[in-house]
DNA sequence: TTACCATCAC
């Protein structure tokens, strides 16, 4: 008997295995009557954890009598990465309530599902207990608290923590440079970068993804060059993952070529990197590469994930040609992914955008299981249609669900009412919102604001919506307001705010283009001209040329 | 045997 136990070892530390093998595995291990070492046990249960099958999971854990902390961790860990919060807490209490203790690992992964459901309380009591258990100096546990608070937004929490280490180890580092990485605060995390440096602690390439995430504009670009600069200067490991991250902020930073070849020096780039490269074209703009690449890598024998697909239906969406997006739920359906909950709503948004209604809402009433996205998704189709009252009976379907809209359920919400010219259901959704859900309204919600209102000649009100708002206003705000003036010819009104708006923001493009084209419409010749002196006063900040072709093209 | 770190649909 003992001759298979040596194959079937090898077999359980290779983690590529499928279902059917982990199945073949299992059987293997009860007829050596081996299912009740909790070594073993925990080995199959991560393997039908990867395999997505928490049901034999969850029966391979009840059925072992003798459970090790492993055991219990990764069973905790499965329903939390599979976002079934709620099994992974209950079970963590189990772990509390048993004889068993529970360890640094467990913590680290109860706190991440925290984060991933946004729970800060909970998270809060979860650093009580690493305290209360006496892992308040631990590595493990720390590092995993600094990155959940930062990932929170709880930025100066995860300094707290960080700071009450005495010598903290890589990951507690490249954790907290991460951390102010994700909250947008760049010059602390290359300050740490500088100090990390300065006790003797040696960045490694996650040091370096921790610096460039998030860096997203080309003002931000010479930063990542540096960085990847002294990553190869420095010799660091560039690899798949680091490589990804260089991929992406290249892309993010309109740099083709420097991605390009950032791709290209990796011997075999994983999906991530492809990941990366696709969606990273995709968001530049210039979806017909994305599209490109996704062939190459089907050409290459690469099976895209459902991550990546949704990348590419949104590529075909914003080109608003529906073949490819055909072609990709053809192959969705043929490697059974089409029921995924991301490819699905993806499939609904290619359909809406691309002109096809229709064939949006059959991929909706087909699934099986909806979230807060595929709702969103659906009821700014039906609005962009036109179709209100169905948007409408869509958010009340999404509410019967149980489901909590978000910012982008209200945005869609309001288009649709601006397409509909609904203005009392528009302010009732408005308020519904910031009243009720306590939803902070955002620039979006306040364009369709402004813009439902002043299409229906309730200029005043809209006018005393945008004057409420804290300064500065988003001029694109403003620019909705100045073109429902214009349209609705209430050229005091435009005066008003024209006045206002060069006392006290002249440097703003795109309200300044509307105004000399509503002057220049006008023959108001002068006052473009002095929107030319105000514009030559504000040269260097504004950011286009567009706005002063379109003067030329008025004084002509 | 596990931790921190990559692509992400509206």
């Amino acid at each position: 008997m003992h001759i298979h136990l040596k194959p079937i070892l090898s077999h359980l530390t290779k983690p590529s295995q499928t279902l059917s093998r982990t199945r073949i595995l299992h059987a293997l291990i009860i007829k050596n009557r081996l299912s009740y070492d909790p070594f073993y046990a925990t080995r199959i249960l991560r393997l039908y954890a990867i395999n997505n099958d928490l049901i034999s999971a969850r029966y391979l854990f009840d059925k072992t009598p003798n459970r090790s902390i492993y055991l219990w961790n990764s069973i905790i860990r499965a329903y939390a990465q599979a976002n079934e919060f709620n099994d992974s807490f209950l079970l963590f209490k189990r772990l509390l309530s048993s004889e068993t203790q529970p360890d640094s690992h467990t913590f680290a992964c109860i706190a991440r599902a925290c984060t991933d459901r946004f729970d800060v309380r909970a998270l809060r009591l979860v650093h009580g207990k690493v305290v209360a258990f006496g892992l308040g100096l631990d590595f493990i546990c720390n590092s995993a608290l600094v990155s959940c608070y930062s990932k929170l937004g709880l930025v100066e929490e995860a300094s707290c923590v960080f700071r009450g280490i005495d010598k903290p180890d890589l990951a507690l580092w490249n954790a907290m440079i991460s951390g102010y990485g994700s909250c947008g605060d760049r010059v602390k995390g290359i300050e740490l970068f500088n100090t990390m440096q300065n006790v003797g602690m040696r960045p490694d390439g996650y040091t370096v993804v921790g610096l460039i995430t998030g860096l997203a504009d080309d003002s931000l670009l010479n930063v990542g060059q540096t960085i990847h600069g002294f990553c190869v200067k420095c010799g660091l490991i560039l690899n798949h993952h680091v490589c990804s991250v260089l991929v992406s902020m290249y892309l993010r930073c309109k740099n083709m070529g420097s991605a390009f070849r950032v791709f290209e020096s990796l011997v075999q780039p994983d999906l991530v990197s492809w990941s990366s490269l696709i969606t990273g074209f995709s968001q530049a703009g210039d979806h017909v590469n994305a599209l490109f690449f996704f062939r190459e890598l089907l050409g290459v024998g690469g099976r895209p994930d459902t991550v990546l697909l949704a990348s590419v239906l949104a590529a075909s969406a914003q080109l608003a040609i529906v073949r490819p997006g055909c072609e990709i739920h053809g192959y969705a359906v043929r490697h059974g992914c089409n029921m995924d909950i991301t490819v699905s709503s993806a499939l609904i948004d290619m359909y809406a955008k691309c002109g096809f209604l229709e064939m949006g809402i059959k991929v909706f009433n087909s699934m099986t299981k909806r979230n807060v996205v595929s709702y969103n998704t659906v009821i700014s189709s039906l609005g962009l249609y036109g179709c209100a009252a169905e948007a409408f009976r869509m958010f009340e379907e999404m509410l019967n669900e149980d489901l909590k809209p978000d910012e982008t359920t209200f945005a869609a919400l309001l288009c649709a009412c601006c397409h509909s010219g609904l203005v009392n259901e528009g302010r009732e959704y408005f308020r519904m919102m910031t009243n009720e859900f306590r939803i902070h309204a955002k620039t979006e919600h306040l364009v369709h604001m402004v813009k439902l209102l002043g299409m229906d000649g309730k200029l005043e009100e809209a006018y005393n919506l945008v004057k409420s708002l804290p300064e500065p206003v988003n001029s694109s705000i403003w620019g909705a307001l100045l073109s429902c003036c214009d349209s609705h010819k209430n050229y005091e009104l435009l005066e008003v705010i024209a006045k206002h708006l060069n006392e006290n923001e002249p440097k703003i493009c795109s309200y300044n283009v509307m105004l000399s084209n509503v002057f220049a419409g006008d023959g108001r010749w002068d006052d473009v001209q002095q929107l030319r002196v105000n514009y030559g006063q504000a040269e260097g900040k504004m950011p286009g040329v567009s706005w002063i072709n379109d003067i030329n093209k008025s004084v002509k």
